[in-house]
DNA sequence: CGATTCCTTGATCAGTATCAAGGGCGGTGG
DNA sequence: CCACCGCCCTTGATACTGATCAAGGAATCG
């Protein structure tokens, strides 16, 4: 039962879609968690039990095969949703890349108040037309792009949605940040190996266009070449 | 202004969400149009002007680069819904693969009437959640799949989406079937070149999986060993 | 301070793309 | 009805990108 009112995402979660006294019965059938990096939150193929907003932090939606190979099929970031409203099991995990904080409810609760509330859906409706819009044109990198328009690409993507869901200041994009991916959790995003991210980003660093201070940080010196690179449209 | 109670996807479409009086109305909305194999409905980049459902014919979903590079990103079967409805241009192009029938709207209409009628965004959404689903598997085909993997999985979701639009019969999938799709576009829904997919076809058909009675034509033969192959969950 | 984990770099290999040629099928017009 | 033309598909030879294998180095944690 937490306080709303007061939440750091309120204004960009789907919960902004609430009159005051009905997020007050939403608060009532949520509870801020928190999940240590690592720890996995949804399991694929798991019946979906759990639906959140991500309140800080990071995660990682993936796809595994039998033989160990994961693909990561999303980032998210905070005041976005998690999980699989109405039915169904998960077709992904969902695990914390850093420390984070969700809001978490039991779907039964959530799709209960969900069907009384049409600008609640309208907003996770609109939220997931986004989603998918994202994860075709992640197809597009995933199926056409070569590794280094990947590495160009995945830089300015994580620099726009940090940028969009930073506290501090309101920009379009961050020209520095921390990547919230270690160079195998870049490369199931890309679908190369740890070996061609690394190279990659050298030949970046190389080209003048990113400096890299220290292996989590990134600081894009030349946004317009980068850009090109990535077949930014 | 069509007859909704005699259309074949009355009961498959977003439409099912809608009671007589009501369809009534939405049928004012919409109309009936033919599109020809080849045709190109929305433009990639333009404003989504109108959102549609498919009567028959099959479409792609496609984005493409400035280069020339292209990536079918989703293919709709009779019933399938298209567009982006609520603002946004479209990121990414429809085009009839087989010559088709849909129920178009603007997408002014479509929102308007949408905005009152929940049961039918609630259908949308639930659309919607399963298309992701579906785009995120098809994320770790692309990103980590090979060829032959690719192709087998191709043919099996292809034999599964006709199975269970097909009017004859509602079987959960078809072991014969003809591919709405030629060398190239199956080229361009896995991420691989025309000749990898001929080639990889032509190994199917060795190993007695598949077998290909003309160009168009697909039975599959040994669908177990094929779904081994694609890693099926 | 040592151990472990993560990252980079190098050498080699493999899978798929590219380049190139030929064949079969369907459509068209004589 | 048949011959020709064009398109799509298959197959082969070669090239290249990124994977794999391997080793060393830097940052982090106890």
């Amino acid at each position: 039962m937490s306080d709303c009112e007061a939440c750091v995402v309120r204004n960009r979660a789907i919960c902004s879609a609430l009159l005051p006294d009905e997020l007050a019965i939403l608060s009532k059938l949520g509870r801020k968690q928190h999940v240590s990096r690592g720890q996995t939150l949804v399991w694929e193929g798991d019946e979906a039990l759990v639906v959140a907003n991500v309140i800080s932090g990071v995660l990682k939606l993936s796809v595994s095969t039998a033989d160990g190979r994961e693909q990561i099929v999303g980032v998210v970031f905070p005041s976005d949703f998690i999980g699989r409203p109405f039915g169904k099991e998960s077709s992904y995990s969902v695990t914390a890349l850093t420390d984070a904080h969700v809001c978490i409810f039991t779907r039964a609760a959530f799709d209960g108040f969900a069907k009384e509330h049409p600008d609640l859906q309208h907003k996770l409706l609109q939220r997931t037309l986004d989603e998918l819009d994202r994860a075709r044109q992640w197809m597009m990198l995933l199926g056409r792009k070569t590794a280094s328009e990947r590495v160009a690409t995945l830089l300015l993507e994580i620099s726009n949605r940090m940028g969009s869901t930073s506290c501090t200041q309101i920009l379009p994009f961050l020209d520095e940040f921390e990547l919230p991916l270690d160079r195998q959790q870049m490369g199931d995003v890309l679908g190369l190996t740890i070996e061609t991210v690394s190279r990659q980003l050298t030949k970046l660093k190389e080209a003048n266009m990113i400096s890299l201070p220290d292996r989590r940080s990134v600081v894009i010196k030349d946004r317009h070449r980068l850009q090109d690179l990535a077949l930014a449209a």
